[in-house]
DNA sequence: GCTAGAATGACAGGGACCTGACCAATATGG
DNA sequence: CCATATTGGTCAGGTCCCTGTCATTCTAGC
């Protein structure tokens, strides 16, 4: 459990983004573990959703997942290792390589889809739908603003 | 840069807490940069507002800075090394050390605590002041229906 | 007084990200 | 058609934060 701050003066957006941050990662961790995929942590989970059936190579799959390429070529990796990944030479470019589902990545992928959809419905149960979607538009506004298209 | 994620479906949530996290973070490091203190980065900063004049233990000041102690305790001793901080020892508690700021720790603190703020303030211009205290309250919201008392 | 439990913090190790420097293969254009 | 830029990926190293475990010290209850 992640620290329980002082009530008292302004908290730092910063803090709250992180400890928030934190909470959904641990939020995914518990989703996954129930759904039976205890070695799927919520950093490589977020890696399936994005493994189309015709493959594809890490440095795309890092950009839809919004990750620098090293980090992804580590988390295939581990995917891989554990069995939820394979990878395939790519006929169209002898540089890269491409990713496929294996046939426990294709069951584990709509666990680790839906776990997300699971702790933003529980956090919308927690405070109010209208809450979280307001959250929601307000950080893709600013990141906007900054200049990261989302 | 950290990444620019496709236009597209919706984004999670997790995602752009993270990028807007680390975008905190850089500007941070850039206004701390700006004002003189280059090896002053955005984690160790967030200490120095903490420390007051008459010394703190390491772990309280863990919990108002909103990490674990280890974690303080690496800082402060990152700290101590760059002469920010240095440690005497505690008439009431022998297991401890009281953490005080040095001179350059004085001269630090008010450009890490400025630091934050013009961040936020920048934030407020990007888009607009309303925004953004939106923003902070729905986070501090969403912590406490949490239980991260904020 | 003395001992059970709480609190302070140190040590060891890990995870999820990052930047920078680099090589190999492909695409481009003069 | 060959020099150059671009793109795909790897290697090395760093940051910020976490958990777990352990020794030391303080504080109460008996």
């Amino acid at each position: 459990m992640p620290v329980n701050i002082p009530k008292g003066a302004e908290p730092r957006i910063s803090l709250m983004l992180r400890l928030l941050h934190d909470a959904y990662a641990s939020a995914v961790d518990a989703e996954l573990t129930a759904a039976g995929f205890a070695d799927l942590s919520g950093g490589r989970a977020k890696v399936l959703p994005f493994v189309p059936e015709d493959g594809i190579p890490v440095g795309r799959l890092a950009m839809l997942a919004g990750v620098r390429k090293q980090t992804m070529a580590e988390m295939v990796g581990q995917l891989q290792r554990d069995g939820y990944l394979r990878s395939g030479s790519n006929p169209n470019d002898a540089r890269s390589r491409l990713i496929f589902l294996t046939a426990r990545g294709r069951e584990a992928r709509p666990a680790a889809m839906a776990a997300g959809d699971r702790v933003e419905e529980h956090w919308k149960e927690l405070t109010t739908p209208h809450l979280v979607t307001r959250l929601r538009n307000d950080l893709a506004k600013l990141l906007d603003a900054l200049g990261r298209s989302v």
